[in-house]
RNA sequence: GCCAAUGUAGCUCAGAGGUAGAGCAAUCGAUUCGUAAUCGAUAGGUCGUCGGUUCAAAUCCGACCAUUGGCUCCA
């Protein structure tokens, strides 16, 4: 048979050749480098055939793709370890039973059951028998097995989870393994389809055993729970320690820390977890939130509302919440024989306001707007700082519209968050629309296929046309809709959900909504829920690493701290700032008994965008002298140009100060 | 919720059966200084909570609470 090579020559190879005999074919040099192979575009090993025709491409140490296969293979070797250093321990061989051991963006990970739980000294004692593992320069083999072989050799292993994923192959699909080192049983072999690097010894030394952590069998929190072993690898030094470096650097603009730093938002053991208490520096900022959103919900045409923080059970029985949200809802209180609960969401009460007066075509859409403050009870081990919390203000709003006018309001609404995104400067985020899935109608989703095919479709409609990107991914919808998320990513690379925006096609029905069409008929409207700006928590949390704290002017908690230099300079501080509360900045003097250095420096830790210091020259010329983070050390500024200056950057919301221009 | 680790002063951390420590922050005093830490003094803690072992527990054991890293879920 034959092959292509990249530069499209024909190279004859025997039947059933490797990528090992190809590049063999091509030269001993290069069979010699070659760690893997690129068949038809696709990342393959030396040790799998290729086929007849294949365009083939031989990668070597040089090629990045590499590193794809060398996590893999790394994978394998931590297997073995653990089972080598387990059994050397005493336990059983058979008492180590390996689940799945997937490559993941900077490494890789295996998930084991044991017989006891690591430590993180064993982790020390796993990583250096893979180095071992490694110096001993196993040979990598590939073999096929039948589905019987297979499902007997691992019950002799007494390993549920391998038989379990043999089970599920489907029939007709090659059932292959890979063995390193030429005894299997000092060596390990294990079901896998690959790819992997020809020997250990061509592994970087470049990894690290990095966590351990418990993780579901196959996700699923009814089945048992494994322990998974984290590892990064990169092929060079220099890859693994910038690596480790990001790491690091990510956790110095964690929310959290920055928070405790800023004076942002504390919490407290005694008032409960998830519930964050908002520091008066944190209040600034969510109150510049909300004084944004409503001023341009205003320009939109949205008119605000009001609602309860609790309800009858009825109302959420009706709402379809109960049902299907319970679990995180907090426990209902029981009052004269009647259960209130506490809302986890606005909706039911604006479905309400929307009933409460009749309404007209006429005057659809209906926008009504809230930042309600909703409260969900997350599950502990899901709490996280101010991004996943139990008590969270939505920037919420409900906009009720016929179905004709769905896919404007739609794209309004898209172009809202786009409008956001543009004022904070992010640009690094994935919109996704979720889909619902066949199998959970009637369970996690309404019961009305035409609807939701329906709908779905008019979102696609509406992204296309609009030209915003997004990746669909079916099967994670709200129970009454289609929704578009907006994802991000924390500082520590964590994902969330920032905005989102979902179609409700349901609810309405069930609350009786409707509308008088211009034919005198009564409709149902359809309801788009939207919170571009997220929760004001998750919002900030995501706004402080986003900025490292760094805040834009108009968010800064305090926009400039006023130094003077000496105690006799404190009433020209004092005059200096009262010009520019007038302007409506948010200023302070530091009038503690320090050196002027120490003052500059705290304001600087504090993060301040504008520090001005005042001594005899400018209280004698009514100037300021002053530092920002684009001019460094300006002088004798006049007042009445200083503060104009800031109060534009800040009324304007501009992302970044400018520098003032001289006169 | 599950698995694991951690919990000492406002913050960052040391102490590992025998009278609770440091730096920063705070308070007081001195200093009045020109762009990232002035000097000195003082005060501050039932060592997460509750129980157990012990002559003696921050330290050992147990339960609970909280936080962190994951799993799962979501704004």
């Amino acid at each position: 048979m034959h092959v292509f090579l990249p530069d499209g020559k024909r190279l004859e190879v025997p039947e059933n050749a490797t990528g090992g005999d190809v590049a063999a074919a091509i030269g001993p040099g290069l069979a010699r480098a070659a760690l893997g192979v690129v068949v038809d575009g696709r990342l393959s090993d030396l040790l799998s055939e290729v086929h007849e025709g294949a365009n083939v491409n031989i990668l070597t140490g040089k090629d990045g793709e590499v590193i794809e296969l060398m996590r893999h293979t790394l994978a394998h070797v931590m297997a073995q370890a653990v089972r080598e250093v387990f059994v050397e321990q005493g336990f059983d061989a058979r008492s180590v039973r390996p689940g799945i051991g997937p490559v993941i963006e900077n490494g890789f990970y295996y998930d084991f059951e044991l017989p006891r739980t690591l430590t993180p000294t064993d982790l020390e004692a796993i990583e250096a028998r893979m180095r071992e593992i490694v110096s001993a320069n196993l040979p990598l083999m590939k073999f096929e097995r039948t589905r019987d072989e297979a499902l007997s050799f691992y019950k002799d292993q007494l390993n549920p989870y391998k038989v379990e994923l043999i089970e599920d192959l489907p029939d007709g699909e090659s059932i292959t393994f890979y063995q390193q080192g030429v005894d299997p049983d000092r060596g390990f072999v294990d079901l896998c389809r690959g790819p992997h690097v020809p020997l250990t010894g061509t592994l970087p030394k470049h990894f690290k055993l990095l966590s351990v952590a418990g993780a579901y069998w196959r996700g699923d929190e009814q089945r048992p729970m494994l322990q998974r072993i984290y590892g990064a690898a990169f092929r060079t030094e220099d890859e693994l320690e910038t690596y480790l470096w990001q790491v690091e650097q990510a956790k110095l603009r964690d929310h959290r820390k920055l928070g405790r730093e800023l004076d942002i938002f504390t919490l407290d053991d005694e008032v409960g977890p998830g519930l964050p208490l908002w520091l008066p520096r944190g209040t600034v900022i969510i109150e510049e939130l909300e004084a944004l959103a409503r001023e341009i919900e205003l320009r939109s045409g949205y008119q605000r509302v009001r609602s309860p923080h609790l309800s009858k059970e009825s109302l959420f029985l009706k709402s379809g919440h109960l049902p299907y949200y319970a679990d995180s809802m907090y426990p209902p209180m029981e009052l004269e024989g009647i259960r209130y609960y506490v809302k986890p969401m606005n909706c039911p009460f604006h479905h309400k306001i929307f009933a409460a007066r009749p309404h007209s075509y006429r005057d659809l859409p209906v926008r009504l707007a809230e930042y309600g403050t909703c409260y969900r009870y997350e599950k502990s081990g899901e709490l996280f700082g101010l991004m996943r919390v139990r008590s969270m203000q939505m920037n919420d709003a409900h906009i009720y519209c016929s179905e004709e006018q769905f896919e404007a309001e739609f794209m309004r609404v898209i172009d809202l968050y786009l409008e956001y995104f543009k004022l904070f400067g992010i640009d690094d985020y994935l919109m996704r629309l979720s889909t619902h899935g066949k199998a959970g109608l009637g369970k996690k989703y309404v019961d009305n296929e035409v609807l939701w095919e329906r709908t779905e479709a008019m979102v696609r409609s509406a992204m296309d046309r609009g030209g915003v990107p997004y990746v669909e991914v079916a099967d994670e919808a709200a129970f009454y809709g289609p929704k578009i998320d907006v994802q991000i990513k924390s500082a520590i690379g964590r994902e969330f959900t920032l905005a989102t925006n979902q179609v409700d096609f349901a609810v309405p029905e069930r609350f009786n909504l409707e509308y008088i069409d211009a034919d005198n008929k009564p409709r149902t409207p359809l309801c788009i829920h939207r919170a571009p700006l997220s929760t004001h928590e998750r919002m900030i949390g995501f706004l402080l690493e986003h900025f490292n704290g760094d805040f834009p002017l108009w968010l800064a908690p305090e926009q400039v701290r006023v130094v003077p230099i000496a105690d006799r300079h404190t009433p020209y501080a004092l005059s200096v700032r009262q010009q520019l509360n007038d302007q409506g900045l948010r200023s302070e003097v530091d009038m503690r008994g320090e050196r002027m250095n120490a003052k500059v420096r705290d304001a600087e830790l504090l993060k301040v965008p504008y520090i001005v210091v005042v001594g005899d020259r400018e209280q004698e010329s009514a100037t300021v002298s002053f530092r920002s983070r684009k001019e460094p050390d300006r002088k004798a500024v006049p007042i009445g140009e200083f503060s104009a200056h800031v109060s534009k950057v800040a009324v304007e919301r501009q992302l970044d100060i400018e520098p003032i221009a001289l006169a």
